[in-house]
DNA sequence: TGTACATCAGTGAACGCGCGTTCACTGATGTAC
DNA sequence: TGTACATCAGTGAACGCGCGTTCACTGATGTAC
């Protein structure tokens, strides 16, 4: 029955991500030891074999959905580097295919007001990755000073995760759409905004 | 043993109010039948003399939090119809006091990922309490057309639950604070934007 | 208005069930010589 | 390189526990006359 150290570690891998995904579409409390190993292909008994409490694993999956988000904006960043701000980030997070997709999805959205209800191990690890991804992302930003890039962000991640949370709690597709379109509507404005020269939006400002 | 139709009636509202603060608190899964009637006062065995199933408790307290939200509301654009615009809602809901009373709070913040994944009544009275408060803030809103109102209410509600989740999520109190504070400033911003005089926003738009 | 009976809000024990965790066991892999 | 033994990934039964729900019971309230 013994795997060799490879498999092993191959096995814990796809626990951990299989794991994140069934989090993110069915919710830290929906999901039980048993099925989680079942979705790997496993027996539920084998799993203090590689994690130490169900709280453990929870975090690592935490941290594999948040590595993962952020691995994908690097990727994209690079292969659009030119192209500043958060036009198409925005697009693609407020897709009609991130909303139906929650298990491969942002986890800010889909498990971040579990977490707020969490301590220990999984919350801080939370914490630690929003982190990591507001830097990434303040990199991003228009806004000419360190502190404004970062209060820039803050604000565009809250009305994505808001956007996308609603969007998936309505039960009218319609409304859904709406709040999607919306929420997307609102921040490209934004966006436009920024990109434009300074000195007119200085004068504008003057102006009023 | 037996209490009088008032008592009872009474006894009614109480578990669904103690219910609808503990699972904004704790959440929708992690509170159970037997704590939720010791919250009111009651022993476990009684629950169903009340509610057909937990199923059903849970759509109404859902419902008691989306009505308690639209009362408080209401009341405060009773008491301030003159100001047109949500600057005085954006500040109290990104206020540090909403941020730490989860259970007094917004329930669109602190259940709404949850609901997401449900279905039956709870998920449809849920979508219904949301599409009332639409309607009821879509009236406060300064846009010109219907349309403009809704799309305008729902970028902005995306907006303040997704800091105030966020905020509640991490676990620096600093970096919480800011998350509060950046989308408060984007958001009045927003709102002043909306005040200026439709002339001098066209002919903003028309210059750049 | 008083009496006899039915009702039913609330109690507390009990139900089957699934949970997280433990454990004896299996047998292929890793290691020591 | 071959052999003997230790290791340990994975299995499946079992654990105590808390869950949602049911039920027999209590006794004050509501109702019929």
């Amino acid at each position: 029955m013994r795997k060799s150290r490879a498999e092993a570690a191959q096995t814990r891998e796809r626990i951990v991500s299989r794991a994140s995904a069934m989090f993110r579409e069915h919710g830290l409390a929906d999901v039980g030891v048993a099925s989680l190993m079942a979705d790997a292909g496993l027996t539920h008994g084998g799993f203090y074999a590689h994690f130490e409490s169900r709280e453990a694993l929870v975090a690592e999956a935490l941290r594999f959905a948040l590595v993962q988000s952020a691995q994908r904006i690097y990727l994209s960043e690079l292969r659009n580097g030119d192209k500043p701000g958060y036009s198409r980030l925005i697009r693609k997070y407020l897709s009609k295919e991130h909303r139906d997709d929650a298990k491969n999805g942002c986890v800010l959205a889909s498990l971040g007001a579990e977490v707020a209800r969490r301590d220990g191990e999984s919350r801080s690890v939370f914490a630690r990755g929003f982190n990591e991804l507001v830097a990434l992302l303040a990199d991003l930003s228009p806004a000419r000073t360190r502190n404004a890039r970062r209060a820039h962000i803050l604000s565009v991640i809250s009305a994505l995760t808001g956007a996308l949370t609603l969007a998936r709690a309505v039960d009218d597709p319609d409304v859904s759409d709406e709040i999607l379109a919306s929420a997307r509507n609102s921040l490209l404005a934004e966006e436009r905004r920024r990109n434009l020269p300074v000195n007119r939006l200085a004068k504008h400002r003057m102006d009023a």
